[in-house]
RNA sequence: GCCCUUGUAGCUCAGUGGUAGAGCACUCCCUUGGUAAGGGAGAGGUCACGAGUUCAAAUCUCGUCAAGGGCUCCA
């Protein structure tokens, strides 16, 4: 990966709280930082190969919060196997060994690899330019390798170094060659920059998305119905229904339509589409329905070009907006799928305009605008855009493509947002624009796609007619800003760190009763808070106070009511917010404005009314 | 699909060739309690599924499925 600037939107705002936090420097940013790794991936594969002298040593590489390297070992490394080979890796550091740079010649190379029987080893140094350089380790061990690396081990420090896990890996990255057993180990300057690389592992792992879904209720992926396929719990259900209402009204505001179309048909316009010949492999099998056989779809498309080809169009009609959450099913390799963010059955929130050649630009601004609009709301602000152009094998003619990479281009500029060009990147069909959210805590994902399309247009025979009365080919953009609802929920899910905005959380308020007797006011509270559109509830579970804020805060309520024989007797309640703290005692017309507004403008909290 | 690891109560996990365990959650009882866990009792499990070894399998072996970490893939 490069180490491009972040593309930031000029709105961009995401003011993190003041706490200072220990910088952790990648190894891209420091020399210093690579050298240790580097050379610490050398000490691991010294250490391997004292401990398990049947190991071959392939690769070797610094990654960018660490080192690994990959062995070709009769048998897979443990747990134990790592404890021991750290302890090795200890005493190599204690020795104080020095690192020497060697220059020798091709055949001196050879003949030196040959004599450790290091068949991977020959295999890499056939691929190198000259100079050839060995990097000694002490008196005995040395390996080929560019460097750099430190001078000597005394320079490693021994407090800031963990192996952390094993994996297998193929021998240059392909599947039908030799799976090796992939060893990653992580080395700072310092061991307080450990501990802070490890504090911020365990953060990850507390925004887990699979584990916020069970906690909070939000979905679950069930055994006895397979894998890849997601389950709404209510809570989560709220929530996706509160995202999909948002994003109806945003997109009716963009002048789009609405369509729902089937989750099967009939496999010969699978055929006509070519999803048949490019895409078999990642759809489900057919099913054989009276004579004829059908598909469960893996992408709308095709139906909303039937749509568009149902009747004649005019140019007048054009641009054509049409949007669908359709649901959709790819058949993934067992093994792949991950929580939400890989699944065997999604809804893309699919989107395709129907344009004329001149229009492209105009339409492609339009998509970037509504796109910032929608992943804005979801306090995602820091984007990083890529455009990738025509490739070597590509269908349409100059042309065409040259119009639509311009309109792409003049589209970016207008927004102006700074983007990679990933020169021949695009899909043999047309260009496109990808663009990546930054999260909380730093980590990229691509969501929104905008595509454009002179490949279904063509099987399809589209049309529109022109003002001359000719017949033309309109363009097709297809664009997509969450990916997919199920992915998109993960992935907010994780920023939020299960902390939901108020108006987007399934349960906003929750009514505290300090006693039994309060019960029947508490519940004509809930109900007018209801009336209003506010997800009030009561816990009704007859704990002590204590044990009710705990449970509601280990649910990550947003606001917590406390109502007592105090509030009872004044018409308030007092009010304690995940966001802002103790907002004291309210009158129940205060907060039911203050709530509705907040739902209203989709605010974090309740906000100061 | 490949390598490794894992699968025990709703959740988090302990156990180990000889009758299945804890905490939380759940139900009931006592307690009517004011800002992050009041007390007691009870219920809940073909130990993922299938086969094999054994007098005996949750435990050992093999297979299947699923999950986790990676690899690969990701129009």
């Amino acid at each position: 990966m490069t180490s491009a600037p972040m593309a930031v939107s000029p709105q961009a705002a995401a003011t993190e709280s003041g706490t200072a936090v220990l910088h952790l420097p990648k190894t891209s940013d420091s020399p210093a930082l690579l050298r240790i790794r580097h050379s610490m991936s050398h000490v691991l594969a010294m250490a391997v190969q004292r401990l398990f002298p049947k190991a071959q040593v392939t690769i070797g590489p610094w990654t960018e919060n660490g080192f690994y390297y990959d062995f070709d070992n009769p048998e897979p490394f443990t747990e134990a196997d790592l404890k021991a080979i750290r302890k090795e890796m200890l005493k190599i550091i204690g020795s104080r060994l020095p690192l020497e740079r060697i220059e020798v010649s091709r055949e001196e190379a050879e003949r030196r690899i040959s004599e450790q029987n290091e068949p991977y080893k020959l295999e890499i140094l056939a691929g190198l330019q000259e100079p050839i350089t060995l990097y000694t380790l002490g008196e005995s061990w040395w390996d080929l390798c560019a460097g750099p690396h430190v001078a000597n081990t005394s320079e490693l420090n021994p407090k800031a170094f963990a192996l952390e896990s094993v994996a297998g890996a193929y021998w240059r990255g392909d599947e039908k060659r030799a799976q090796l057993q992939r060893i990653y180990g992580t080395a700072w300057e310092t061991a307080e920059q450990l501990a802070e690389h490890q504090r911020r592992k365990q953060e990850a792992l507390r925004r887990d998305h699979r584990r916020l879904g069970t906690d909070l209720e939000l979905f679950s992926i069930e055994d006895e119905a397979g894998a890849g396929l997601v389950f709404w719990h209510p809570r989560g259900a709220r929530m996706r229904l509160l995202i999909e209402d948002f994003w109806r009204q945003a997109h009716f505001d963009d002048g789009y339509e609405l369509l729902y179309t089937p989750h099967v048909a009939d496999i010969e316009l699978w055929r006509t589409s070519g999803h048949l010949d490019f895409y078999a492999e990642s759809m489900f099998g057919p099913m054989q329905v009276d004579e004829r056989q059908f598909q469960l779809k893996p992408m709308n498309c095709p139906f909303h070009v039937l749509t568009y080809a149902s009747r004649l169009r005019s140019y007048r009609e054009l641009p054509i907006r049409w949007a669908e959450l359709g649901t959709v099913y790819r058949y993934e390799r067992p093994g792949v799928m991950h929580g939400l963010m890989r699944v065997r059955g999604f809804t893309q929130d699919d989107a395709h305009v129907f344009c004329l050649p001149e229009q492209i630009g105009d339409e492609i601004l339009r998509v970037l605008n509504l796109t910032e609009r929608i992943l804005s709301t979801f306090d995602f602000r820091q984007y990083e855009i890529n455009l990738s152009t025509r490739p070597q094998k590509s269908i349409g003619d100059d042309a065409v493509w040259d119009l639509a990479t311009r309109g792409l281009i003049e589209a970016l500029e207008r927004k102006g947002w700074s983007y990679k060009v990933d020169e021949g990147g695009g899909a043999f069909y047309g260009p496109k624009i990808d663009l990546k959210i930054e999260d909380a805590i730093g980590r990229l994902w691509q969501c929104s796609t905008i595509q454009l399309d002179f490949n279904l247009p063509e099987r399809f025979n589209l049309a529109y007619v022109a003002a001359d009365g000719s017949r033309q080919r309109p363009i097709m953009i297809h664009r997509a800003i969450f990916g997919s609802l199920e992915r998109f929920f993960g992935i907010m899910t994780e920023n939020y760190a299960g902390d939901f905005p108020f108006w987007l959380a399934p349960e906003q308020i929750r009514l505290l009763p300090v006693t039994d007797e309060v019960l029947p006011y508490v519940e004509s509270l809930q109900q007018q808070l209801q009336q209003q559109g506010v997800r009030a509830t009561i816990d009704r579970s007859g704990d002590r106070l204590g044990k009710l804020i705990r449970n509601g805060e280990q649910m990550k309520i947003p606001v917590l009511g406390v109502i007592g024989a105090k509030e009872a007797e004044t018409g308030a309640i007092s009010l304690r917010s995940r966001r802002d703290g103790d907002l004291g005692a309210l009158p129940l017309a205060t907060l039911i404005n203050r709530a509705v507004a907040a739902n209203q403008q989709r605010l974090p909290g309740l906000g100061d009314g």
